[in-house]
RNA sequence: GCGGAAAUAGCUCAGUUGGUAGAGCAUAACCUUGCCAAGGUUAGGGUCGCGAGUUCGAGCCUCGUUUUCCGCUCCA
């Protein structure tokens, strides 16, 4: 079966059996935002738990906090986001490219000045050691009506950049016969301004609002609170903030299901370490990170690192942690050496000194940071790509099955009453009413027993008992394997113990130490 | 954003040269059965993505639009 064929199975299978629904379904959708239903809700709760917990109670020098999504607007301009992410775009038809209206204008202004210089140099050779340059600048005709051009298209450019003037920055590009350098085509598109951060108002009357933004990563919510944690946690460097919760970017093409969405979630773990030893906690990190992924079982092949040769501005060192899709592999975390950008920017902006004593050093410094970002809906997606199985059965059937780590798996015990009469489902109740106190239980009595093994196969079910005429009888029932669909013959009384600890994230928790 | 394809029940799809909206699976109820998707009876569920146009009449033809998928592009 082709990939794409499995991909699509498996959106198909997440909206069939309740895991992930296309938002306001029922309006057809809104763009590449989408809602978890009552399976996806607690797998992804699994996931977080299953990262928080190998964070903060794995970690003594690791805390967690829950920061705001409306943040101080100042400080999106001192990460750099309200400069990087509002470009004015426009696309040749041609070539299919796309640039900045902006950086082509700037262009034909450079263009110009090359035009300028070339005449001043051809000059300065002409005359030699008697050649004065301003007075040559100030009267010679081609020089003095290139410069003029420029200065003319400078202000104009200013203006239109002052004024967010969209048309006038495309008006320029076709007045100044601006071609694709590929193409060398003048057939453009509009120019659109992309806003790759939502904005909203705070204030309740227009015009005395304020605009924020929906914050676009959760990093930005650590480094501000660093000081705060630090103080009040009496944290020594090298200490982490944990934190899980939602971002924002409106991206210009999200695609691929819930890869990429709008709205979507990140886990994020700051580390504050001492200048100079942030490569080798980058290591590190990067260790402790594989690790965590391999531990779900998947298989060693599905990851691979991917270091960045270009590094962001903020960076001294990048690497993904990527998990082979169906569509190929995919970054699903990403580990940053940020250096101290983010904290000195806010230093500068905030007007406040936020550096660390160190009281080791004897001295103050602002620390270096690792961070480690997970996006909690690509894991959830990897995990659902590679839990995903179609099984061939001894009779010829297939069986659809989600091999899904019991830790993970949202429901973990399905009681059911082989007959739906002889005093089977009170017996059956009377079970669930005491296990459903330990882990999620699901009971289910309507149709064969072998279809409702199928439906609780479907969603990842790791164990489903049966209470049988004999069990009112020697108080066992028939204990189900999701993965091997053998079944043994256990007593009601060791139900907990066999059961609870396979399937809680504790046990998961223990492999990584 | 560009190019291509698609959109009919919860899912997979059929629907003839334009003429009453269909099937299987799924869901719910009852009967029968009882350890790996059993059988029977019945029920619910669709202004055929949306909006115009052509026509006596549009699921079907034309135009527009939205959404999704595939490729390209973008991704601090």
């Amino acid at each position: 079966m082709a990939q794409e064929d499995v991909f699509k199975k498996i959106v198909s299978h997440c909206k069939e059996y309740g895991f992930v629904f296309p938002s306001s379904d029922i309006y057809d959708g809104l763009g590449a935002v989408y809602d978890y239903g009552q399976m996806g809700v607690e797998l992804k709760n699994n996931i977080k738990q299953y990262w928080w917990q190998s964070m903060v109670l794995l970690h003594e020098n690791i805390v967690g906090i829950d920061s705001a999504i409306f943040m101080h607007p100042t400080i999106w301009k001192a990460s750099g986001h309200v400069d990087a992410f509002n470009d004015p775009l426009i696309d040749n038809r041609d070539s299919k490219k796309r640039y900045r209206a902006d950086v082509l204008i700037e262009d034909q202004l450079a263009k110009y000045d090359d035009k300028v210089n070339k005449e001043v140099a051809k000059a300065a050779k002409r005359f030699g050691e008697a050649f004065d340059e301003a007075q040559f600048r100030a009267t010679n005709g081609r020089v003095l009506e290139t410069q003029a051009k420029r200065d003319a298209l400078h202000e104009r450019f200013q203006k239109a950049l002052n004024e967010n003037d969209l048309n006038e920055l495309r008006q320029i590009i076709l007045d100044e016969e601006i071609v694709c350098p590929i193409s060398g085509t003048k057939n453009w598109t509009e120019v659109r301004q992309f806003n790759l951060m939502f904005s909203t108002e705070m204030g309740s009357t227009a015009d005395g609002a304020m605009k924020v933004y929906l914050r676009p990563e959760t990093a930005q919510g650590i480094f501000v609170n660093y000081m705060n944690v630090q103080k009040t946690g009496r944290m020594k460097v090298p200490f982490g903030i944990a934190q899980i919760g939602k971002a924002f970017r409106n991206e210009i093409v999200a695609r691929q299901f819930i890869f990429r969405m709008r709205e979507f979630e990140q886990m994020e773990m700051q580390f504050f370490v001492r200048p100079g030893s942030e490569l080798e906690w980058f290591k590190q990190w990067k260790e402790t990170r594989l690790k965590w992924h391999k531990a779900l079982g998947f298989g060693d092949d599905h990851y691979r690192f991917h270091d960045h040769d270009k590094l962001a501005h903020y960076a001294n060192a990048a690497t993904d942690i990527e998990f082979l899709m169906p569509f190929g592999f995919k970054e699903v975390e990403g580990i940053h050496s940020r250096t101290d950008f983010d904290l000195s920017q806010h230093e500068k902006y905030c007007g406040k000194s936020i550096k660390y004593f160190d009281p080791e050093l004897n001295e103050s410094y602002v620390p270096y940071v690792i961070e480690t970002s997970i996006g909690v809906d690509r894991m959830f997606l990897s995990v659902m790509c590679a839990s995903y199985q179609e099984e061939k059965l001894e009779n010829g059937e297939t069986r659809v099955v989600l091999k899904l780590p019991a830790a993970l798996a949202p429901v973990k015990l399905a009681v059911l009453p082989l007959v739906k009469k002889d005093g089977l489902p009170e017996k059956a109740r009377e079970i669930i009413n005491d296990l459903k106190f330990h882990f999620n239980c699901q009971y289910d009595e309507k149709d064969s027993i072998g279809k409702r093994y199928r439906r609780q196969d479907a969603i990842g079910t790791p164990y489903c008992i049966t209470v049988d005429h004999q069990t009112l009888e020697d108080g066992c029932v028939t204990l189900r394997n999701r993965d091997t669909m053998e079944q043994e013959r256990v007593a009601i009384s060791d139900l907990n113990n066999i059961i609870a600890d396979k399937v809680s994230i504790t046990s998961l928790l223990k492999t990584l130490l």
